[in-house]
DNA sequence: ATTATTTATCGGTAAATTGCGATTAACGAT
DNA sequence: ATCGTTAATCGCAATTTACCGATAAATAAT
């Protein structure tokens, strides 16, 4: 909140900025995009039906789910011998508005057409 | 073994995910990201200037300056002895764009408080 | 031609990432 | 207790990333 400016070039990176890198780390590869996406359209979220329509073994899938658990954009519940897997939407919430943020500030591009006031 | 039904749906990544991602990537650094708000800061920027802004040094910084260029989210135009680095407008647009669509197609997040609908 | 300046690239090391098969742990059912 | 099923974890190899110092290439000025 209150962060003392002392030099206006100011080299340090921000606990925003770097959770905002982290976010985008884990977007950063298109299986783990595709779980979210896959999260999204269903309610069940069993990893087994995860594991089913992706093109990477079940092990893989698992280390996946938990860079995406890592960082909080889904949340794990253990249900018997399986595990039931869901969007947090809290988070989600967070990671949008973090990157909603960052265009704006780049200042080149309006929402073409949705003109919200996005500060 | 596992006779699970193989559902024939797409496993693969369609190239809108695959961009997505590796846009992701390259905001996937906190020094990268630090990079485009300096150039949105400046209308553009000689390289040693955001050299001078960064905690690392001048081919850590060309490096990720590169990686920035490989996405097509710079531009780097060589200037005498040096190079003027700006943003690339265009590219950030389909950027914000593709993560929008992908935030909008998680349905959880409106835009907190404004509910409009993202189409 | 020499020198200084600027930036890209090379070479190297350390660490992280990605993928897989094999294994383990936990659970339900027999 | 034993047997399947499910999912996390281990171990491993290959690749990529991140960072730096040193060097090269290009230019401007002397």
């Amino acid at each position: 909140m209150s962060s003392r400016v002392q030099n206006e070039t100011q080299k340090e990176f921000t606990p925003d900025l770097i959770l905002l890198a982290d976010l985008a780390k884990a977007l950063s590869h298109p299986g783990r995009i595709r779980i979210l996406q896959i999260l999204a359209e269903r309610q069940s979220c069993i990893c087994g039906d995860i594991v089913d329509r992706m093109p990477f073994s079940q092990s893989t899938v698992s280390q996946h789910l938990k860079e995406l658990k890592r960082v909080g954009l889904i949340i794990g519940e253990i249900d018997g011998p399986r595990t039931c897997y869901c969007l947090d939407n809290k988070t989600l919430n967070r990671a949008q508005e973090g990157f909603l943020r960052l265009f704006a500030g780049f200042g080149c591009c309006g929402l073409e057409g949705k003109t919200n006031e996005l500060e």
